[in-house]
Formats: C-alpha cells, structure tokens, sequence
DNA sequence: CACCTTTCGTTTCGTTCCCAACAGGTTGCC
DNA sequence: GGCAACCTGTTGGGAACGAAACGAAAGGTG
C-alpha cells in the first residue's frame, strides 16, 4: 500500500491556507459593504488606475472575462462604479469608481495594511523571504495555460 | 488618494499560486480519470484509512458536509467508492475504495510525489523553510470559524 | 417508555462558476 | 467601399457551490 499523506501535500496545504487568509481579510468587507472576493479584486485593482477596460482586468487580475463582467454588474448595481463605453474604440467598457466606491477603497485600504502587518507578524523574522518565495513560485509556475484569448 | 497594490497583496498571492499549483497538478488526474479536486481530496483521504465516513471527511479535510456528500456520491457514480451504512450507527455512510478507486490512488501518489519533488526544486534551498511557515501560517489562522457542526 | 435534543448525511434553493457561443465593433486587405 | 478576420464584452447552458432546512437515527432525561 503505497502511503500518501495530503496533509503534507504543498498543493492541498496551499490551497487551505489561501483559503484561510482569503476568508480571514474578506470578512471585513463583506460584512460591511457587501461585495465578494471577486468584486474586491476589480475594487481594488480600479484604486491604482482608475478607468480601466474590463480587457484589462481580465488579464492582470486572475479573474476570466465573465467573472469580471459579472463582478462589474454587480459592483455597477450597488454603486461602487460606473461603466461607460470607450468613445474611441466603442468595444471597450470603461470601469471607474463611484466617490460611493472610492469611499469605499478608501476605508478598506488601511484594514488591508494592518492585515499585511498582522500575516508579516505571524510569518516573524522570514517573512521576507517567504514572501519572495511566493512570488518566485507564481512566476515560475507561469500563466499555466491561460485561456489566450 | 491612499494607494493600494493588489499584486503585492498576500491574500491576492496566496490565492493565485494555490491556483496555479492545484491547477498543474489536477491536469494529472482530470484528464486520466475524469474527477475534480474535490474528489481528489476525498480519495486522497481515503488512501491512508480505509472505511472512512462522510464526517470524518468533513472534518479532518477542508470541505463542507455537502460538498463531501456529493464528491462521495459521484466517485460512487465512477465506480471509484462504495458507500455502505454502518451496522452500529446507521447514521454514519462508510466510504471505501473499490479495486479500481485504489488502483487509480495508486497509480497517482508516485505522480503527486514527483510533482512535490518539482516544488521543492522550484523552491531551492529554502524549501524546507518555505513548508514550515506555510504549516506555521495555517496553524495560527486556526479554524477559522468553521461550521461549528 | 415517551419526548426532546443532538448528530449525520442528503436535498433544496438560489447563486456562482466555467466553457462555449454570441453580437457588436474594429482592423486589414483587396 | 466591401468583405473577412479579429477583438471585446456579454450571455446561455450545465455543473458545482454554500447556507439552510430536511428526514432518519441515536442519545439523554424525565
């Protein structure tokens, strides 16, 4: 019987601690304001540039295109953000925050940095390198087969 | 206008490599036998203690009741489990692999150990660390509010 | 024993997911 | 210009999901 512990299997270990972290951060703004994982990361992506196309998310975010169109209705119908058309290339769907939604970012922001500060201290001395680990895993790991469209 | 970068988000992170690598592994046994992950996980449990119920499933894995029940019910399906009541409390469903679910784990766990090998090779010297303060994170994170049933 | 509470697994309901197809818009090439 | 190939975002279909409710079974208390 050959043995196998899926406790001690990275990828099961890494799919229950995102699982944890994700959910820990998340109930601080799902209680709040009411939006999901999904609507978070859009939220949060439209903070660094604001008017971004739906294209555009789809790609730098790990979000498929319907999951971010659905999340931008979504997040369009509570308020959060306005989506126009780009007169230029009437294809694109422009995303920008309401003030509603800026407010919203705007509060949510400091919790995500004590949250950061809160994993940096549970991590301790190698939370740097942990850190750099994560990120040299991801980039070697790659798009792993994204959808090319 | 507090700035905020979602690509250096832990939370964000994690959930994209636990992404990537539960993705780059499952490739290996979508394919060949046609189960998801969370069918995985059920029989990955199952390898190490057979005639296990739903419950234990439930609790020592990071699934809800539900979606263990269903996992059971569509390895049934493949004809990979059997479930069988047991005698002494008939509450509880045993679950236990049929000659094909364990020649299916045993064709996958040398498959799982070379791909843990591909990790701590992308990982380098600082495996060993890395698995630490992953166990340590997920530790600290604890339960997380589970379903208390 | 009768009754209430708890436990276990399943099912139901509404939502979300992914994949594929789609319509509208744009570009290129003749 | 006109037509084909391409790109962008949305939508449909089928499966899976989570939360809550459910029926069946066991335990606990009078």
């Amino acid at each position: 019987m050959t043995s196998f512990k899926l406790d001690d299997f990275l990828p099961y270990q890494l799919a229950v601690l995102s699982s944890r972290v994700s959910d820990g951060f998340s109930r601080h703004y799902r209680n709040a304001y009411g939006i999901s994982v999904s609507e978070w990361r859009v939220v949060a992506h439209l903070s660094q540039a604001d008017s971004v196309s739906v294209r555009e998310i789809h790609q730098r975010v790990d979000m498929d295109k319907p999951k971010v169109s659905r999340a931008a209705s979504r997040l369009e119908a509570a308020g959060y953000v306005t989506k126009t058309v780009n007169p230029q290339d009437r294809r694109l769907v422009e995303l920008s925050l309401t003030p509603k939604g800026r407010e919203m970012i705007e509060a949510l922001t400091p919790i995500a940095h004590r949250y950061e500060e809160h994993l940096s201290q549970l991590l301790g001395a190698e939370d740097a390198q942990f850190r750099t680990r994560v990120s040299q895993l991801i980039a070697a790991l790659g798009p792993e087969i994204r959808n090319e469209d």
